[in-house]
DNA sequence: CAGACATTTCAAGATATATTGAAAATAATG
DNA sequence: CATTATTTTCAATATATCTTGAAATGTCTG
């Protein structure tokens, strides 16, 4: 067994617990893992088999990915086949993600934090007081969130965060012992 | 049926759904949000009549959200009930969460990407010199967020990030529409 | 536009996760 | 230190989620 493949099993278990973390499914990790660790891009066949999981599965997982836009689907002319291929370009992959959770989870959210605190404004006990605080706190940190993501995806670049220096930074100064 | 009352269901919804995002069970997050919803510290048995669960189920819950540290379990003298109350500082709230992700998420996934780029780096195949680029671009981000975190947690305030600005200017512009 | 090759869908079954409730453990009081 | 109020644990059970595979749908070529 070549390094190579040890490291690509190696990925398909970390996806597969990762995957949850930034909001995919498990499944849909390890087929985002598989084809990272795969130069060519591949279709529905081989990663099913790679995985030993079934060809359905395989089809809603990459249909999940290419939603999140993490990964592409190739039509090569003059055949059938869908070739999936991942993006590399984590950037685009984090601007992706963090624009679908935005508008999957985080703006619902504000929404509501902004309804529950009309509703008690009415309510002048002193328990609906302090509840009120409490959201209002809450609701300050979601908000400041939010106006983050929105200036980093519309700022263009990680470069607004300070992300892109602290990168470049990062990768020269590798091998911190586990 | 008041305001808070209603507020309060509402509350108890979003935290099952948002629980998990943030790495919490939505069990403990339910827990979370009743607590969140009351001026008043609440024992087990009240927390497991208004959420209707059971005894038990509230007792795993809280011990996951005092590990998780977001939650207070308190012993009034004279008594036996446990007592528990939310930690209402939000910026202690994520700093404990930052903090618990970190160490058991993100430092893990640095290592094992450290490995991997190391067993790698005898594969002089094609196949692998790609794979080896895309793992450390991505090697390169989670390391910059691991940076960023441990400046937040050292760095004693959410000043450091710009992100105590957002939150002032946040709490003032409240109410656009949903 | 028919035939063949591929993909998507979806209901049934398999698997994993969460919940319950009663028994064991713990802590406080007289 | 026995009693009683309370919490924790954990095996059984209920629930939700994921997977499968066959049928339905789509799409490219001659």
């Amino acid at each position: 067994m070549t390094a190579l493949e040890r490291v690509r099993g190696e990925l398909v278990v970390m996806w597969d617990r990762l995957g949850p973390l930034w909001g995919i499914s498990p499944a849909a990790g390890r087929v985002h893992a598989w084809l990272l660790g795969h130069a060519e891009p591949q279709d529905a066949e081989q990663i099913a088999a790679g995985l030993e999981s079934s060809r359905g599965a395989v089809s809603m997982a990459c249909a999940e990915l290419v939603d999140w836009g993490v990964i592409l689907a190739e039509k090569p002319p003059g055949s059938r086949r869908v070739l999936y291929r991942p993006v590399t370009d984590v950037e685009q992959i984090i601007r992706r993600i963090v624009q679908t959770r935005k508008q999957r989870e985080w703006d619902p959210l504000l929404a509501h934090l902004d309804g529950a605190l009309e509703s008690l404004e009415a309510d002048r006990s002193a328990g609906a007081e302090e509840v009120r605080d409490r959201l209002d706190r809450i609701r300050g940190v979601v908000s400041a969130v939010d106006r983050l993501s929105e200036r980093f995806l519309r700022g263009g670049a990680l470069g607004t965060l300070g992300l892109k220096a602290l990168v470049r930074a990062a990768r020269s100064g590798r091998k911190r012992a586990p």
